[in-house]
DNA sequence: TTTGAAAGTAAATTAAAGTTAACTTATGGG
DNA sequence: CCCATAAGTTAACTTTAATTTACTTTCAAA
């Protein structure tokens, strides 16, 4: 197989279980953890593999957003997860200057 | 419209500039650069909107990955930018005890 | 050209992430 | 039951990201 599956926002959905929510860290951290334990590694494994403390990890895998992203892609790549930059379009937002001219992306 | 487009990897395509390449930190600084900008927004304007400092801003869009996940997301979500998790089938790796047995996700 | 606003840099301080090490709590065999 | 292993917690310490302030550089419009 070959076709990519997405978490998070779908873009276009194959056949999977339907997660269709928009990105949340508790989601990133559930991937994690399920790709881990897929994958049958430990949390020291992954650490040592790392050269990534274990408490910093359980807060990765706890969904704390308090992380530097360095470390999480870290986490990621070696599970072989990635991201993938979503853009909505027609985002208002309030601003003093009523700014707004949506483009690509 | 509706149909959401992606950056990074490219899960189902549709017709938008190929930007397949898989998710690199450079990719979504840019992508958040040209979202600000687009939105015609400046550099303190997002800072101040989100109590964030400007060099914080600056490593963001410079595509420095030791800034805290968390200040990535208020970036984005304020310029209306999002995650989606992609998940790799056939992960290996190098373990001392031969472990694979991949799974969902 | 000037000039003013936005972008980018630098240094000093503060806040907090990350590490280490030791301990406690599950959990699944045997 | 035990016992071993993995998960999770805690506290003291180290490292470093983030803030503040001020300065420098770009650059487009007047």
């Amino acid at each position: 197989m070959s076709i990519k599956q997405t978490l998070g926002r779908v873009v276009k959905s194959t056949n999977m279980p339907d997660l269709t929510k928009s990105f949340s860290p508790e989601q990133l951290a559930n991937a994690i953890t399920a790709k881990r334990t897929g994958m049958k590694l430990t949390l020291v494994n992954v650490s040592e593999a790392l050269s990534l403390s274990k408490p910093t990890l359980i807060k990765i895998e706890k969904g704390d957003t308090n992380v530097k992203l360095t470390n999480i892609l870290k986490v990621m790549e070696y599970l072989g997860l990635s991201f993938s930059i979503i853009s909505d379009e027609h985002t208002q937002n309030n601003n003093t200057t009523g700014a707004s001219d949506d483009q690509w992306y």
